[in-house]
Formats: C-alpha cells, structure tokens, sequence
DNA sequence: TGTACATCAGTGAACGCGCGTTCACTGATGTAC
DNA sequence: TGTACATCAGTGAACGCGCGTTCACTGATGTAC
C-alpha cells in the first residue's frame, strides 16, 4: 500500500484533535470542515473517507475531548488535595484564556445541547463519569457527595464562561475567584448545603 | 407617511424581540437573518434599515433578552423569600425546557465570549447589574454578599445548561436539583465559603 | 379642492462567498504471474 | 526479475444551498401650491 500501516487511523485521529481545538476555539457551527481539513493538512476531499457527516466528527471530537480531560483528571486523583488544585487549575486565567486546549464542556454544552440525540447521550455518559470523579474526592454520605460533585462541575463551568464573555477584566478575575471559593466551599463541606 | 408615527420604531422592537428568541433556540451562528425577518413578518432587505449589521442586532437582542430578565427579577425582590423562589424557578424543568423564553446568558454566553469588545462589554455590565441584584437578597458582610452573588449566578447558569445538554432525563433532573440545593446553600449562609 | 411632488418603510432580486457533501480521478504501493 | 493489475488514501473541482449584505424600486402617505 501507498501508506504505513495505521496510517489512515492516524490521520483520522490528527483530524479529531485539530477539530476538538477548533470547535472550542470558535464554536461548531462556526468551523467549517474545509478551513478545519486545511488546518490538518489535507484538502476537503478527504474528509468523508474518515466520517460519516459533520455531526459524526462532532461526536467524535467532543468525546476525544473530554476524555483527555478525563485521563489526566484521574492521573492527578489520590495525590494529597488533588480536587482543591484541579479547582484552581480549572478556574485559572490561564484556561479562561486558552479555550482551545480547554475543558469541552465550557466552549460547547450550549451546542451540544441542540445536538442530536446521540452526541448528547455520549456526552451525559461522560458527564455522568466525571462527576463520579469528583465524588471520589469528597467526604460525607453517598447521595450528598454526589449532589455536591454535580454542583462543583455546575459551578466550575459555569464561572468559567462568565469570565470568559466579559469585556471588563477585572470583574473576570472576580468571578473566577468567587467560582473557586464556591467550589472549594462545596468540596470542604461534609453535608449537601440548601433544603 | 404611509405608516403611523411610531411605526419603525415598534417594528424594530418586533425584530429584537424575534430575534432574542430565535438566538436562544437555534443559538446566534445557526439563525440566519433571511428566516429571522420572515419570522418577524417581514422580507430581507428591510433588515439594513434597521440595523447596522448581524452584530448590531445580536447586541441589542441580547441586552432586551438581560433587561427584560432583570426587570422580572427586580419585580420580585422584597417578596418573601423571592431569591429562593427565583433559583427554584431558574432550575425548573419548565425553564430548561424552553430556551428560547428562558435566561439569554445560559443559551448564549459562549458566543457572547467569541463576540466583539462591545458587545462583551454590554453583556459585563449587565451581568454586574444582575450580581448586584441578587447580593440584595442575601445576609453577611457586602464582599461576602458579593462573592456569593456570582457564584450562585454561576451555578445556576452552569448547571441548567448541563441539564439541557445531557440525553437522558433522570440525569438531567438530578443536575438541577443538585444546582438548586447548592444555590439555596449559598444563599443562606452568611459568610463566604472557601479559603 | 385638486394636482404635483417629497418622503420613507418595506420589497425582492441579486451580489460574492463559504458551507456540507459528492465524485471522478491520481499515483504510490503491494500482489500475481 | 520484469510487467500488468488491484488497492486505496488523498486530490481538487463541482454540486446546490443559505449566508450577510446591497440596491433599484414600490406605493401609500403628507405637504406645497
């Protein structure tokens, strides 16, 4: 054959990455598949012999994502205060300010949210993990750790892209600051706060 | 004139105010301005003698979305118990249903975070306004007050957009319930929580 | 009172462009004989 | 060892379409005389 083995699911992978940096640079329906195969290396043509549909990279892109996500959250866990500095490491000015090398769900859960039905099953089963992650860092009863662990991520998220869509940087660095010591209150917490 | 005085006027609050619910539904990239003016009852071209520009319109759809929000919410202060009821009302299966009557900054904040400086900038102060609002409803010392503030906003944002996102329903009852029990822990307590 | 003109919100066709997708083709390799 | 053929990842032009934007035009009204 013209190329190495494993060469086709190379460059299947090479397009994966380069489309989950892209998307969560500038959104999904704003990257266009020519300017992302371009970006890979390749020309349009070549694009279908990989995927099904643009939906299809989407689903996989986003699952790369967070997976990466995934593998290097449980790298650091067990390490003493692992969640703490995943905390601050999440709401740092230097991930607000590299969206591309980012945390998926913050640059795309809206999108994401109008998907088709199988993108955001396959995103709820990751979510579903990652929260079981974050649990496994916190004390108290099964129920309450998990509520906890939900809201930790809610919060996390959500603070993030607040900073991000301000224009003031001062008021962006005030509410990441609030978003961790939220999310460290929920963590240090032996009970689910509210009702 | 052909038309009544005060005609241009109404219909273009008519089109903000399409355009502020399709921009939520479908987000600001996917809804086109051609099927936007239809939906408002009028032709394309009519568009240019309104606006500026797609981004013109965005900001200003975007700030009717926040205002109208912020007027309801001030409506309610005073009421017993209003942020309470507000956060529940926030985290309701009814608002996740429906995006497009339902909080602009949950539905569009990535995108704001990919506009530009003005409309960034626009959407800052309101969201200062909006922290400002809800520091009003709660007890302890004003930084405390304030610091809460965001990150009940934050979790609550985060949270609903997670629970639109995921595919199965059970989950994403669970994440708003598990939004709504941390918002309400922060809103009763009278200190801060973190480091 | 009647007529000619100015106003202006809205019409609808057209602009160039990039989108997602399709497809006939290329050309370097491995295989068959 | 040399030649003919099959394979297949990638090429690049083309498809129809909808995008944001422009513009000459319409036609109902108010105003001027």
């Amino acid at each position: 054959m013209r190329y190495a083995r494993g060469h086709k699911d190379s460059t299947r992978r090479h397009i994966i990455e380069v489309a989950a940096r892209r998307f969560r640079e500038d959104g999904i329906a704003a990257a266009g598949l020519a300017g992302l195969m371009a970006d890979a290396g390749l020309t349009n043509g070549a694009f279908y012999g990989h995927f099904d549909s643009k939906e299809d990279l989407v689903r996989d892109a986003l699952v790369c994502g967070l997976e990466e996500r995934a593998r290097d959250l449980r790298a650091a866990t067990g390490k003493g205060a692992w969640l703490e500095a995943s905390i601050r490491r999440y709401l740092s000015p230097a991930h607000r300010d590299n969206p591309g090398r980012g945390c998926p769900t913050a640059a795309l859960v809206a999108e994401i949210a109008r998907s088709p039905r199988s993108t955001r099953d396959a995103f709820g089963r990751r979510l579903a993990a990652h929260v079981d992650l974050i649990a496994s860092g916190l004390r108290g009863a099964p129920a309450s750790r998990r509520r906890r662990a939900i809201a930790i991520h809610g919060v996390m998220v959500g603070t993030l892209q607040l900073a991000r869509a301000v224009g003031d940087r001062r008021l962006s660095d005030e509410i990441l600051e609030s978003g961790v010591s939220a999310a460290l209150g929920l963590a240090r917490a032996r009970r689910a706060p509210g009702p």
